[in-house]
RNA sequence: UCCGGAGUAGCUCAGUCGGUAGAGCAGGCGGCUGUUAACCGCCGGGUCAGGGGUUCGAGUCCCUUCUCCGGAGCCA
């Protein structure tokens, strides 16, 4: 059994003096003296360093000396107020563990890195300040995902990573397969034999756990899922992965109404969190990376949102007088430029767009009885644009299935999802959440490779 | 995928008019100091992204390939 360690967090709170504490952590910098040896310890339990005295009477004071940056260590000893600037407590070593040397050519420096070489070293990279903060934040969030649903009786449900279905327009996916890629099995007509792969035909990784959790919703009531998501696009960009986490929750018994209703609510509980359990990582990314992100997130916290329909919201567009890179008119995509414009400037704080005409938004969207529009909802807020995008689903199965066919798509494949109209059929709603975006938005960081652990990207899947 | 920018030591970068490859940090050795991006001295460290071309001579100019970054599209 391993000896016991207190994390640093906690070491950072105890009132000095204090006797026999015990820390691990790995080295953040070594400065030593004839007379005296300093380690600056951090252990990921947050931003904290302990600066860790030694005095040369320690019996392995010379390999404590050639100590590196890097290195894994183990301290015994008696925490102190600190008699110097820096720091308000220190520990005084009375035994100092070396428990695993960092090699000489350890890349992480006592300096500023690049975001970009950091990401070439994703499997070091948590021991900086920045990605501990990072993914310190991504997992209370995650926390916080799951508590918000939880307390309101939401079921968790995990919706299937391996899938059959066509996707709804949502991207490319990637095929699974076992079989052989260089010599697989054909049909009489010398196409590739479905028949005999692993599921006896064509399977994907999943974009969206949506239809599934609709079927839940449809029965359980209210449901959410939060996990993996694969898009195969060749989107070379700061915003998008191959690989990354969504949340959707799906109520049944909801319109577009309570749909924003609940987003709003949910949003605000993440930023409470973020604001309340994570003070200390906010300020740092509110210092070092995006100064104003606390008073940014503290003024849609305190922000009722607004909700407006998409034909407003592209009058109010015209009607600025800005000009745009894409012109603005009923029947085309809000860009992003838009987007921002919308909520940064004429409105000044989160709002849902409603609404928008079927034509630009996915088949299962509700047809609104105006003939030409969807109940489709977008929350955008200032700085980052969509935040979330949802809809009131099509409940009516006729309906459905005629959308289902204009958009091109085979009824037969859909047969499961459409049973759920004819099977006690009923009003919900739901939206999704892209859990990086969110993480992006919550630190300030500009690039999605940076607050996932392990990146995947066209050409990148190390690690 | 399209447009733009970039690629020089482990990292961050400089490199003039085309003329023997540089600094800081990191590393090793030594010194010094209750230090704190510690400091001082010495030392090691390069396929200047790859290939081709122009030239007496290319990190530098030209062509090309690759890679990365930013923006756009797609979207979350």
């Amino acid at each position: 059994m391993q000896s016991p360690r207190t994390r640093i967090v906690e070491v950072l709170q105890l009132q000095p003096p204090c006797a026999e504490v015990r820390v691990k952590g790995w080295l953040r910098t070594v400065r030593d003296s004839k007379q005296v040896v300093f380690l600056e310890l951090n252990d990921g339990s947050s931003m904290g360093i302990l600066q860790v005295v030694v005095d040369p009477s320690l019996p392995n004071i010379e390999d404590v000396r050639r100590l590196t940056t890097g290195s894994a260590v183990g301290v015994r000893g008696e925490l102190v107020p600190s008699p110097a600037k820096g720091q308000t407590v220190e520990l005084r070593a009375t035994e100092v563990e070396i428990i695993g040397r960092a090699e000489a050519d350890f890349p992480l420096q006592k300096k500023r890195h690049s975001f970009e070489f950091l990401r070439t070293i994703a499997h070091l990279r948590n021991r900086t300040n920045t990605y501990g903060a990072v993914f310190r934040v991504r997992s209370k969030l995650a926390h916080a995902i799951h508590c918000f649903f939880q307390d309101r009786g939401f079921v968790y449900v995990h919706t299937p990573i391996i899938t059959a279905s066509d996707a709804e327009g949502a991207g490319e996916m990637f095929r699974v397969t076992t079989l052989d890629p260089a010599a697989p099995p054909k049909t009489p007509e010398g196409r590739i034999d479905w028949d005999a792969d692993f599921f006896a035909r064509q399977a994907y990784l999943t974009v969206s756990g949506q239809l599934n959790g609709e079927t839940f919703a449809i029965g359980m009531g209210d449901i959410y899922t939060f996990g993996p998501t694969f898009r195969a696009e060749n989107s070379n960009t700061s915003r998008h992965v191959a690989e990354f986490w969504m949340i959707e929750p799906e109520m049944a018994f909801f319109d577009l109404d309570d749909n924003c209703t609940l987003a709003e609510a949910f949003v605000k509980h993440l930023l409470r969190t973020l604001l309340e359990d994570c003070a200390e990582d906010v300020a740092f990314f509110d210092e070092r990376i995006d100064k104003g992100l606390t008073a940014r997130l503290r003024h849609v916290l305190e922000s009722p949102f607004e909700r407006m329909p998409y034909a407003e919201a592209v009058k109010r567009l015209e009607a600025s007088g800005q000009s745009f890179e894409y012109p603005v008119f009923f029947g085309a995509n809000l860009q992003a430029e838009h987007e921002r414009f919308l909520t940064e400037t004429i409105i000044g704080r989160p709002v849902f767009v409603t609404d928008y005409p079927k034509e630009i938004k996915a088949f299962y969207m509700r047809r609104n009885d105006d003939g030409r529009t969807v109940a489709a909802v977008d929350l955008l807020v200032p700085q980052v644009g969509e935040l979330i995008g949802g809809s009131q689903r099509e409940e009516r199965y006729d309906v459905l299935l005629q959308a289902l066919e204009e958009t091109g798509l085979s009824p037969q494949s859909y047969a499961w999802y459409l049973d759920t109209r004819r099977y006690g059929t009923v009003p919900h709603a739901g939206f999704g959440l892209g859990f990086e975006r969110l993480i992006m938005y919550a630190t300030g960081m500009q690039n999605i490779r940076d607050v996932i652990p392990f990146p995947r990207t066209p050409r990148h899947c190390e690690f």
